[in-house]
DNA sequence: TTCCTTGCAAACGATTTGCATTGGA
DNA sequence: TCCAATGCAAATCGTTTGCAAGGAA
């Protein structure tokens, strides 16, 4: 996707929501849309060349969770990260590094993400529980770590 | 399990790792045994009738995760729960209610559970990632919600 | 005695909030 | 003008730690 049909997006989703597309705010998107995977507000930071103020940070981030823009992981190491929803970046999994704790995205090959959905409809005719999405997180060792 | 075969294990385990199984370990153990699925400290307070300083819940909680005995999940909203460890419980992954909250357990049929395992192997041949284990977690609406 | 364990209170890090100010529509 | 958005500092939450006292080996 294109940083302009992105933001294009980004900002009709804001304005539904009553919100303004701000600088700071759109500073705080192309941040997430730069990397690849989960970023945490202190990750975030770096990226952002640390000029906002943490709160703002939280705030932007507290807005575009609101707004369904970023959604919220709370991965390994108690660390709270933050990503692009699936709208905007597609349907993916993670890969945790056990060793250093990054978490990179990765899209499963089609073949294998239908057998990923066919299991988790599957759950919900042996357990008393309705499916409504999933998220498969894949520990081990990155190419970094190896 | 038996909680008589729970807790010598526990207990050789601690020994392994030159800590004793004390009364408040116990206690902490055997709240972990009694419920379905992983718990926050405050939950588990709860379980304790509350006469355990939360400081010593959470050092019981290192220590006995430290002997491999407890795992830690940092699951939704932010919320570290606490459970004991697969070898002592099976390996089986969690029913996450969006609306309520609660996590359970679920342990999928053998056929299930293998698909899962192929495919997280298969991972390994087109990313440059060693996979060793693996969280399936179902996003739902449990039964009581429903 | 020696070291592990505990309780209490203080410290900590990440995140959130109150409040006054700024800036768009 | 009016309300959303911001910056700063203070508050809050869950969790961890320092230190002195208690207990088992």
């Amino acid at each position: 996707m294109t940083t302009r049909s992105l933001e294009t997006k980004v900002e009709q989703r804001l304005r539904r929501h009553k919100a303004r597309f701000t600088p700071g705010r759109r500073r705080v998107v192309e941040a997430l849309a730069r990397v690849e995977g989960p970023r945490s507000a202190a990750e975030l930071m770096e990226s952002l060349g640390s000029e906002l103020p943490l709160s703002s940070l939280y705030r932007s981030l507290a807005v575009l969770e609101e707004a369904g823009i970023v959604t919220r992981h709370f991965g390994a190491r108690g660390v709270t990260r933050y990503e692009l929803a699936e709208w905007l970046t597609g349907h993916h999994h993670h890969l945790v590094c056990l060793d250093c704790g990054t978490v990179e995205d990765i899209a499963l090959p089609q073949p294998y993400e239908e057998k990923v959905e066919e299991l988790v409809e599957g759950i919900g005719t042996f357990a008393s529980f309705t499916p409504l999405g999933h998220s498969l997180e894949v520990e081990g060792r990155c190419s970094r770590c190896a």
